[in-house]
DNA sequence: AATGAATGAGTTTTCATTCAT
DNA sequence: GATGAATGAAAACTCATTCAT
């Protein structure tokens, strides 16, 4: 029954991770040892390894659970969702994540370090870009909906403005994960602001 | 002659800091060793510690260099440049920053690096944290102004725009960092257009 | 049935030394691991150890059926065989052996690699200090009933000749095995010259 | 003054690899861990490793050392020996060797340990090759030199007898380090016998 | 009897830091 | 002040062996 063995394996797997999530949200990729991650997962150095090569892997692992829940976000948009309302949906899940998902400050904590890792590890650094361009280009689609159907001033380079947002976006959370005291209503008033001025 | 020893010495640290930038942005904190740092810098290991106490104080320091490049932004707007000639000037420092200055990627670099650093580490926490209440807090305050002299829409709260913009430059550096074939001048327009909006 | 169950022993050690020799043969015995040989007899871990207690075992094993290897040439000679015959066909089986026997490669690189691991494993040294003094006493009185009968000079120490004769063929063996362009059909002439002048 | 830098090189070196002659003889290349060089060296493990890159390095500067040993018994020819004489030399320094020389026993139990490892390491392996076919060489060359003065049969192959002759002593010096109880004078007795077979 | 997941002690190697010169 | 050889604790990773199923 080779399916129990795959089952196995992704439950252990996904143990692992989720251990050294905590690990590197605590400590930082490279001062957290996989003694740690050991420790915190329950298993023997020998059942780690058995599961994951190496250290590098456990954390490009990181980086690609990271792309697909952008990913995920997408594929929970409406294709004939107003445009106006998309980028709500989406700025709204963007704090909601933040604010109520269990793991979510450390997700938002591995986003950041894995950045970081990204500019001297190549493999991170393409994980990242595929990721960061992937949603670009979708949120690029949306908007030219949007244009398409008259609901956006015309003028706005769609790419760009995608970038933009999502720069934005980032730029939040990262201002979120340095910052306790953020006040995340007043975020939301200007967002608006900004978002209604692309519209007629 | 405290001065000449003063001189000295800090023109030695500043030898050091570059080369740790050097190495810190080629490799990441933690994989560069303070045998690059040396070699980059020309100096002994122990001549290297006899300016700082450890590989962590250069990063402190770095965190510090990096706030103190924030106030310069700000201490050169004159007080009385109108509100939207001034964002527009700090949007252009952001972008020209980003392209023309010597060690201006090598920096970005490192700021990115430190804010994924700064969830580990308490003293680098604070320094950012700091740095960005500083920044914001002056951008408020420049808003601000814009809305006393009317040149601003009421409605907005001054501290959240502040941050937003704040986190939108964060934001738009990253991508650049990750990113390089990323259009500037589209970048320019969209920034235009949301900026406008915030004014009558 | 004791008899049935000692046989299907017999077979799996048999089937587990094989893989064994061609693990240890291609990475040498402490590089090669169990999991190595388990792989290549087709076997889990845990059926290798109801069949040998440890690693080491299966190294002595190995040290004792390379002994018996030997013990199978002198069984095969004649006793009436004149001596020169009887040094001519050893030295026949050797090279034949290492050319033409399918694992003669393997067990010759077994025998070199078991030497070198005598010298720190007291167990597999003895086993391969009665192998060789078996083997000499052997040649030894093959040599002396030549001797007897007249047929070699009576000069001769007939152990000290021996250990001669086994020593040659023992480097020749590592000749053959550290070299591949080894011209077997020179040493041979060579050998016979050597053996040829021992007789009146 | 690099000259003294270099003699304080060249002096750590040769003391870590004459640490590592012991601990590699009594336990064997891979059982013996760099703990136990250190400590046999008196040294750090960091000292070690900034003398030596890794221990495999260690273990292929042995078989150097070994090969270098061979051609110095080959300098030490003069020209114009006569064969005879040449070769009882060298028979003379082998078993000299084995007794006499204090590392003497250390140095061939590396030698019979480097060709196993030899069969697993193409580093060493070619190392093992190129001393063989240079010692080989250099009696072949001895040989040929002996027949041209007509000191030698013209009948035998003068490589396929060089060959004969190192595997002979290789061969003997595996016995005496399998064996304690070695009787010399008996070998040198039959090897004269073998080797005058050789001359008129 | 057989499996193979799990163990965890043990290995090589690195690197921040020190200190005799 | 400067040097750089030396330190040694700590890290990643391996693998012989066991044992619940």
């Amino acid at each position: 029954m080779p399916k129990v063995d795959e089952e196995h394996k992704q439950a252990r797997r996904g143990q692992i991770v989720e251990a050294a999530i905590k690990c590197f949200s605590r400590k930082g990729f490279h001062p957290a040892t996989m003694q740690d991650i050991c420790k915190e997962a329950g298993l023997s150095a020998g059942a780690v390894y058995s599961y994951f090569k190496s250290k590098e892997e456990i954390i490009q692992v990181m980086a690609q659970t990271s792309a697909e829940q952008n990913d995920a976000i997408f594929a929970s948009i409406q294709q004939d969702m107003p445009v106006r309302e998309a980028l709500a949906y989406i700025k709204d899940i963007f704090f909601r994540q933040m604010l109520e998902q269990p793991l979510a400050q450390e997700c938002g904590r591995m986003d950041l370090m894995l950045m970081g890792e990204a500019l001297s590890d190549p493999t991170i650094m393409q994980a990242y870009q595929s990721n960061i361009q992937r949603f670009v280009e979708q949120l690029s689609k949306l908007i030219r909906r949007g244009k398409t159907r008259g609901e956006l001033k015309q003028a706005v380079d769609e790419h760009a403005l995608a970038s933009l947002l999502f720069a934005t976006h980032q730029g939040l959370m990262i201002q979120m994960l340095l910052n306790q005291n953020v006040n995340t209503k007043e975020y939301d008033k200007v967002m608006d602001v900004m978002i209604n001025s692309l519209f007629g």
